[in-house]
DNA sequence: TGCTGAATTGATGGAATCATCATATCAGCT
DNA sequence: AGCTGATATGATGATTCCATCAATTCAGCA
């Protein structure tokens, strides 16, 4: 069965979703079936870049993790996101990543700005 | 600087992120600092049944990836969320693993629940 | 049947992470 | 200064993850 099993702990479920999201190629797809709703290999091999073994070893993790199912039509094999939420837990990082990084950016620019006062160790 | 730098690519930051995540006890760290807004290591102690070292591990991991600030009051150091919008991203999560679970469970049920086809294979 | 394109799997080496243990730092007290 | 409690750091082996390459499966077609 999947990683994301009700019968384990509660926080080993959370951290293997999280788990499932720890590397950029994975946002990446996910994110492409985020905004395409199903997508073929190829066309995520063209889309991302990567070799097609190596696409297919983190697809393979995000099949294993439950966040995306395939389905294989004639030759070509689609996936789609396992569940909608998953998209929306992707927007909500996005937005809050971004807050984040803006409250940072600003702290940063607070400081910078700062009057140098001469003696200021 | 922490790993939450957004001088790298968005990919890659967003991975980190969820990479400071993907543990159970750090999850759980997190957790217990969303709640209370700050707590010290002997509280996490406690709270966590951890092994003082090892909690102090992980606490360094959650320092790197930016996702907690410490303070150091007397002798005791005291941790909080380096940005509130982290306790929203775990809700979030929360709620939408809730629903994933329940939609799998509803699936399984529905499965476990159709009558047995005697001849199916 | 045998070939080809599409995708997956298996094997390997190297890097990162985890858990445990020992050691070190730091603040306050005597 | 030396001791103690609180916390952090370093070192180690075990495990897991990542990237690359070779080999395999599968569907369709000649």
């Amino acid at each position: 069965m999947a990683v994301l099993d009700e019968r384990r702990p509660l926080y080993e479920i959370k951290a293997n979703l999280f788990k499932g999201l720890a590397h950029p190629y994975r946002i990446r797809v996910l994110e492409i079936l985020s905004a395409a709703d199903e997508a073929s290999v190829a066309e995520m091999l063209t889309a991302t870049g990567l070799e097609a073994s190596h696409l297919s070893q983190h697809l393979a993790v995000l099949r294993r993790y439950g966040l995306v199912v395939s389905e294989r039509r004639a030759s070509v094999v689609y996936y789609r996101l396992a569940h909608p939420q998953i998209s929306e837990l992707l927007r909500v990082a996005r937005v809050l990543l971004g807050e984040i990084l803006a409250d940072t950016d600003s702290q940063r620019d607070l400081v910078a700005g700062l009057p140098t006062i001469p003696d200021a160790r």
